[in-house]
DNA sequence: ATAATTGTTAAAGTTAACTTTAAGTCAAAG
DNA sequence: CTTTGACTTAAAGTTAACTTTAACAATTAT
């Protein structure tokens, strides 16, 4: 428990695939952290490969850095998260991610509907008529080909 | 249809919400175009309205101005998409979506499998484990509380 | 022990998507 | 016709998320 095993940056930066001088600017961001050696190397614990697996989990899914430092900041750095600090983190992403899928999911259903009705003039459909376009002109019978 | 209403960029800037000098920019950009007074001022078809909505919603699913320029390229600037040009362009995005829902999904399933599983050392864990970590040590037994 | 490799820092550069500033012109109201 | 408000351009500034560079130090391999 008491001598673990270190890595270098190198070593991080290849097991985990991101480069060596993003790696040094987390560590300015608080993502990650480091020790360093007598002669002011870097050394990592493995754990470090976790965290930033989840770094990158987090920013696939849009979060900034800044976001991913908020949301990461309560596991701990050079161990493993407890089930209760995972599922707290877990749970927050879900929502964000459902949000995320709420959106996308109203998009799909009012491109669909464009599609279907045509919306040749467009003048009535939600998506591409927000709070606007309709008193451009009065409202008489839809054109087809218009301004 | 010869004398249009034109409006101004700071009347496009209103109605569309766009500060006008992301207008300008958009224009350096060729997602939008204008036609210039006597004295050198922009002025827009109100047709533009639409393209800059239709802007709007593809950046907030993810596209970047530099994809919406090549996915508006084949729109008309100054007239009302036909069906078929809208079509193209609407099935190009629902495509798009999908592949982003499917993502979202699969992150969904993987942080519902880590919470039901505890995954407290996450060595198994497909989402944490992008294709390292297991070498990291011979896999014994699975630990609960490890590096 | 020495060479080759890897690491260190600070500062400047990069891209996207804009905004701000400065100095000047145009258009609309009175 | 003059004033006020809106508009014009070019150039520089902004934020995020990094990368690149330069000059130098520590490790590792031979």
């Amino acid at each position: 428990m008491i001598d673990k095993k270190l890595i270098t940056i190198g070593q991080l930066s290849e097991r985990s695939g991101v480069a060596a001088s993003a790696l040094r600017f987390y560590e300015t961001k608080n993502l990650i952290v480091s020790i360093r050696t007598a002669g002011n190397q870097r050394r990592y614990n493995t754990s470090m490969l976790r965290r930033i697996a989840l770094i990158q989990v987090a920013q696939s899914v849009g979060f900034t850095l800044e976001e991913i430092t908020h949301e990461l900041i309560s596991l701990p750095m050079n161990k493993t998260p407890t089930k209760r600090d995972w599922e707290r983190v877990a749970k927050k992403w879900q929502t964000d991610l459902n949000n995320k899928m709420k959106q996308i999911q109203s998009l799909q259903e009012n491109l669909t509907g464009c599609i279907g009705c045509g919306c040749l003039s467009m003048k009535k459909c939600h998506l591409l008529n927000p709070e606007d376009i309709l008193h451009e002109q009065g409202d008489g019978p839809q054109r087809l080909i218009d301004d």
